[in-house]
DNA sequence: CTTAAATGAGATAAAATAGTCTCAATTGAG
DNA sequence: CTCAATTGAGACTATTTTATCTCATTTAAG
């Protein structure tokens, strides 16, 4: 009968999720195997996003929510100073590596101005913590902040891929790439 | 008359050298996309590579040969450490990020077994430069040489982006790289 | 149980892309 | 200059992928 919308948002986000885990290791994947990774026929696909475009947008913004969540989630403003914060957000970013693929390499999402804002805002809040963290004394201030995140960023994505790939520990890996981040590999 | 087979073979390179240009900032495009951007007819493009899939085994190959070079010209072991070494070899692959994405990026060429052999070979030299860094004691022991690697291996990527895109100046991204990589952002 | 909505499988159509072919124009070696 | 090779443009075909449509089956609310 009429349709339960939580029910049906629900298997929206899993059919999303499902995509994201093939998408961002086979970007070039066929919609025909994105629902067969999903486990869905093809048309249903169709009916919940109406063409690949559609698709691609969608996986951005789930891509997006889900990272802003996760730094929400992470964040506890009051606990700890910014180094922390950015220290709890990254082990906690680590997991979602698969979305932020979407956020660093889809070239696609570049010409959607909703995703292209929503995006700006999420790095904007990150930049500001970060310079907080400078502020505070705990990060260099002789490095631009700007050069931080994008470093942060790229390097999220190296270390979950290390992990889906199987050469490193997923508990090592927020550990390895926090002390790889704040104090690099030269030897003391 | 009889071809010059020098000039040929520079003909293909600097044509290869164009694709990887478009290629590795949009790795959908089409065939007619890449001889445009050559500035070639696509018939001319489909002499010199039979496929789309020819083509991109040509950019991988070209990429690995570009970046196993620049290794060997900025290595140079009669002069300084392993550390040396190994950052004479960053400042040099800076440039070369475009060729570096299809090092990192290009699923397809997992397929390519002469690809990935080569590829492995070029990883493992400088598994071993790594490894030697840590021997003489510039670099951290207890910090996985693979670890090292592949970490560099994005963050070079990254910073070509940045680079690329304009948000950092081409002197500075070695210099900024070196300094991240080896000291992190931690304040001392 | 009943029934309307949702789904899957696959046929089909439409569109995009890859790859082939022809031919006139250009190039470059001799 | 001459001539054979190479090229570019674009028509054309083949193939792949996207998107639509139909219909029998499944699902779940009431």
């Amino acid at each position: 009968m009429q349709p339960d919308s939580s029910t049906k948002d629900a298997r929206r986000t899993e059919l999303l999720n499902a995509a994201t885990e093939l998408l961002a290791t086979k970007p070039t994947a066929t919609l025909a195997e994105v629902a067969d990774h999903a486990g869905i026929g093809k048309a249903t696909l169709h009916r919940y996003f109406a063409s690949r475009d559609d698709l691609m947008l969608a996986l951005g913004m789930l891509a997006l929510d889900t990272v802003a969540h996760a730094i929400r989630d992470a964040s506890q403003p009051e606990r700890g100073s910014a180094l922390d914060m950015l220290t709890r957000i990254i082990e906690a970013l680590v997991p979602l590596g698969d979305k932020l693929h979407f956020l660093l390499s889809e070239s696609v999402l570049d010409t959607h101005p909703d995703f292209t804002a929503a995006d700006r805002a999420v790095q904007q809040s990150m930049l500001h913590l970060i310079q907080r963290a400078q502020s505070d004394g705990d990060l260099r201030s002789d490095v631009p902040a700007q050069w931080m995140l994008h470093h942060m960023n790229y390097a999220l994505y190296a270390t979950w891929q290390s992990v889906h790939d199987g050469y490193l520990a997923r508990k090592d890996a927020a550990r390895l790439l926090v002390t790889t981040l704040l104090d690099g590999f030269a030897a003391r």
